[in-house]
DNA sequence: TTGGATTTTTTCGCATTCGAACAAAAAGCG
DNA sequence: CGCTTTTTGTTCGAATGCGAAAAAATCCAA
């Protein structure tokens, strides 16, 4: 063998990637994948398989010809660590290098919080999940509520803390733990969850819908995000209700009609003052099936904003998260129904909306995916 | 000198682009916008200028140091032709090879015309403009209305040609001129056009308002414009109107009362059956000073739109096009207002809208960004 | 069982690209 | 005018990545 090259960073990162996520399973489809010739991606994989980051694991024969050397990711390579938040809690995941969820952690917050002890409890919570993992950790990813200047590594505005302000977050917490630290929305972050650990494995172009205490959705499109210009792309919470506003100005914001805890007071057919249950996936689950006239407003106003949203962003696949999922397959499609009747132009597009199957730590597994996708051997 | 390497082909296109807009000057700039180094760099320079696609123009001096040696490209190493169409007219530009236009032409079409009929006359479009332009064709860009598979280069349904289904129109068009051929959705085009001709030199995030016989819209997200899964991003001119729907599904789509005819009907105080005038440029032109109640109710709808559309995408600036663009700067400007009075959130979101410089022929323009994007020298 | 056929992987020479040092061209300044 | 400072462009050896061909590993068929 000659003498090693120096190999480029981040084509052993993207290299690990591809074989991580089982798109490329050999030498020659990662060369496709890369698109770098099939004779350095053998060098490049030499490389990985002596720093013990991959692992050569049985053979996989074709239809004929030599059969592919199987490439795995090393699961004891080291760990990713995931951390998501909002105002009532802090989740945290650990991921090992072959992208296995093997531990969590959950931390409360409340209304006491401030920026600074939310960044502590942070750092506690990868502690905790540093003593549940093997090896060494190797990044860190943060989901972010609110307002995220990725790039810049700082938390803009979140409303739910009250000094969540220009947050300088990778700084603070790179500077303790002394990884790389990725920052990216929660909401976006699940997108990329969707992506490694849910249905969106092989899907170029989809939308998270995030109904919580708010309405946001994020969007994928041609496998990128979209930020937006002022990183503000998915505020669909905040236009007017009813949809296209009172000229007036009296009109009020999407987010305070469906939000999941104003859907459970719709569906529940509780006052608009009524209390928010403790546990609202629960209470969700208990008013799942009862249909009715109450239902199909319900489904029809989700109708009437995913069917605008398709219209423009012509995405294959509506993924709903957070606790209404829980409103189960009927729900999602009562909805593409309703849309198709109000628009009948839909029937053609091939409008699917489905529910994720991440449950609810889909945050962390977000958060988690960033750090993943982040990394590469030093 | 040493023996000429075989330089990529498609680095030399993209160093020539970035000359032509004027981002890179000289061969230091260059190399940081193509991200390879200054020296190999200044081999693919010689390389150009020796084949007559640049040229070295005088000296810029910095504020100090060596001054840089001004690159410009040669406006006689060739042209490209842009051709854009609706159901009324075809469009052709001739633009040569510096960027610089420097012939139009025009073809009307009518209901009898067919895909092979318009295939037809964009050839003799074609061939019109090589009488005016010096050089050879370098390439060739079309903007085509309706749904459009730019990658296959087949144009897949344009409703006011009645035989328009998958024409392979790439395939078509090159076979007879011999050059690369490039599509896109016409209003697509237009977008490139704002980026190479208009207000969008430097804007990353923008999107084309396109109110013409429909409403349609083309984005631009971080440099790239937005395609859809099944290339149908845009069709905001199918949404419900009134915004939201009539959940027993009477409610009309949106085209009908935002497109530039109802605008005109609107505005004129003529009835909804009042035939389109013949000129609707000049028809606008002569309402557009009568301000009162129909002119605010009309800035409110389009507010209600582009409002929600500035709440999902985030972009920076929203550019109209078409027959409203003579309705001027207080157009756009009520149009804003309007927003901002309907949805607050809106105030501190950057909402700009701005009417586009281009004129009627932006189209074609845009169709000749196409094709200087993609060309590469032999 | 031996010889294609087929596909994956490796070997090896070659050349494109890089990096670092160097040369060039100007401004500022005494 | 000569010196330093600053920025641009070029030279040249070194080396990373490529392509073609060879090797390897399997299936299939005679």
């Amino acid at each position: 063998m000659r003498k090693n090259p120096i190999f480029q960073r981040e084509t052993l990162g993207t290299a690990v990637l591809h074989v991580r996520s089982g798109r490329a399973t050999s030498r020659t489809t990662l060369a496709k994948a890369l698109g770098i010739s099939p004779s350095t991606t053998g060098l490049y994989i030499d490389q990985l398989i002596a720093d013990r980051y991959l692992d050569e694991s049985g053979l996989n024969q074709g239809p004929m010809g030599r059969p592919r050397r199987i490439l795995t990711t090393r699961s004891d390579a080291g760990w990713f660590a995931g951390v998501e938040f909002n105002a009532q809690r802090i989740q945290a995941a650990g991921v090992d290098f072959s992208g296995s969820l093997k531990a969590s952690v959950e931390m409360a917050l409340t209304s006491e919080d401030t920026a600074e002890s939310v960044i502590k409890s942070i750092l506690t919570c990868v502690a905790r999940l540093a003593n549940k993992m093997k090896g060494g950790l190797l990044s860190v990813g943060l989901g972010v509520p609110g307002l995220v200047d990725a790039q810049a590594g700082v938390g803009l505005h979140y409303a739910f803390i009250p000094d969540w302000n220009n947050v300088p977050v990778v700084e603070k917490i790179g500077s303790k733990l002394q990884v790389p630290v990725i920052l990216q929305n929660n909401l976006r972050a699940i997108a990329l969850a969707e992506r490694w650990f849910g249905r969106g494995h092989d899907l170029n172009d989809y939308i998270i819908l995030g109904p919580r205490s708010g309405f946001g959705i994020a969007m994928v499109q041609g496998g990128r995000l979209i930020e937006g210009a002022h990183f503000a792309a998915g505020e669909v919470g905040r236009w007017p209700w009813p949809l296209g506003g009172d000229a007036s100005g009296n009109s009020q914001e999407m987010h305070h009609v469906l939000s999941a805890p104003a859907t459970w007071r719709r569906l529940a057919g509780a006052g608009p003052r009524a209390r928010k249950p403790e546990d609202l996936r629960a209470a969700l689950a208990s008013v799942a099936g009862v249909e009715g006239p109450v239902w199909d407003a319900v489904c029809m106003d989700y109708a009437r904003v995913i069917g605008c949203l398709h219209m423009i962003l012509d995405t294959g696949v509506f993924i709903l998260h957070g606790p209404l999922t829980v409103l189960g397959e009927r729900f999602c499609q009562s909805i593409v129904d309703s849309a198709c009747h109000l628009m009948p132009a839909l029937h053609t597009a091939g409008l699917q909306v489905v529910h994720s199957a991440l449950g609810d730590n889909a945050g962390a597994l977000g958060a988690a995916s960033l750090a993943m996708e982040a990394w590469m051997p030093a």
